[in-house]
DNA sequence: GTCTATAACCTGATAGAC
DNA sequence: GTCTATCAGGTTATAGAC
């Protein structure tokens, strides 16, 4: 019975919880089409018929796997950034406070879940087309609500150049997320906290930029990328 | 005969260039795990054996999609530093000039090419094992480069720090790479011109920023990812 | 809930005719 | 240089025993 070589410790954990704990490590690593379901059953010890029977597909699994670590994250922020309003009775925040809401929480899930700089990395960069609903869902309204209490920290600057620059440093947290483990961050969390500082520093003072206003700049109607055919 | 379906303008053009061509849109699209030489030959309307006769592997093929677009920009990246060191005569460059040269030569090229964002984010930010060798030496010496000249732009930062917020901007400009078709950035040079703009504004903002020297950074020893086992 | 067996198909690479 | 045919192994998903 080679399906059952696995010792008894891991045994102990409910086979779903396995087969999501080992999706994540393979998934960060690899990719949605990197890996293959027998490599993922393999190595979480579990049988290739009670994926299916647990997740339904492939993709449900992916989906789950992602929004396992993103939801929580996500609502994290929100709430930071409700005590810190809450917390300035009505005064308008800091740019850096601001920001912090924005960064510590996924920082903080990095440090508890080491695959998480690559789940982030890989599906906010460039996800795959079936995530797309439910990402968009998920992070949409939290950037508007982030760009509102932005908005009001920087009256007179352009709503389209605030936009911009909020991708922009998505960007830059997203980079340090995929290179995370490569930076040598996982190491420490003082190294970890120094880095979000600079970054922190980084992203307020791009926030806070003089801009003379880019004639010719128009921001988008969003359409949907496609991903992968299946 | 199904295989010369494709009319005879597509033929003029030698194979190989169409294959090439054919593979910079299908895997800045879906990557190189989500496209498989079938689809790619087809595409192209090229026989499969005649992929292997002048690429060797889909990995070979890979490589040089990215590097036949990578390698000019960023050669024209160090052309374009190297001209404005010399237009300076010895006065030290202000960063907005630096960080222009970094970004300019990649916008060109995305102008030129649309699928070169899809490229330029799939490699640049979690790329393929067996391409990081190849990058690592194409980018590594320009990255050398640029952070030398801005240590000279700013020299009271703290090299460390430096470093980290090259990559931070890096980030940003993967982003926007990445997004760039999203955010509707190709139909006019005008509104990519204004991105452009945006984006050295809000870098050389983050790069000038005050630094109160954080403790405990210390900056790696670069390790190398895996990314897909072969 | 967990297993085996299998269907239907796709993968990259290659040998050898033309 | 270009084609066909094929190899050995991979893919997801499913049906049905236990």
């Amino acid at each position: 019975m080679p399906a059952k070589r696995r010792d008894q410790r891991e045994q102990e954990v409910a086979t779903s919880e396995r087969l999501l704990d080992t999706a994540e490590r393979l998934f960060a690593e690899f990719g949605f089409d990197g890996v293959g379901m027998r490599a993922l059953a393999d190595e979480a010890g579990v049988n290739l018929g009670a994926t299916t029977y647990h997740y339904g597909s492939k993709e449900k699994l992916y989906v789950e796997t992602f929004m396992r670590r993103f939801r929580p994250t996500n609502a994290a922020r929100l709430e930071m950034l409700q005590r810190a309003e809450k917390l300035a009775e009505g005064r308008p925040l800091a740019v850096e406070t601001i920001v912090e809401c924005m960064l510590r929480p996924p920082f903080m899930t990095v440090l508890k879940y080491p695959n998480f700089p690559g789940l982030l990395a890989r599906n906010l960069f460039m996800p795959p087309a079936f995530l797309r609903a439910e990402l968009e869902k998920e992070q949409g309204m939290a950037l508007q609500i982030f760009a509102v209490a932005l908005a009001k920290a920087l009256p007179q600057l352009d709503p389209q150049i605030l936009q911009l620059r909020l991708i922009f440093g998505g960007g830059s947290l997203l980079m340090v997320a995929g290179q995370m483990t490569r930076l040598g961050l996982r190491e420490s969390p003082t190294h970890c906290e120094a880095t979000l500082g600079a970054l922190i520093q980084f992203i307020s003072a791009g926030l806070r930029a003089e801009s003379p206003t880019i004639p010719g700049l128009e921001l988008p109607k969003f359409t949907a990328p496609r991903s992968r055919r299946h």
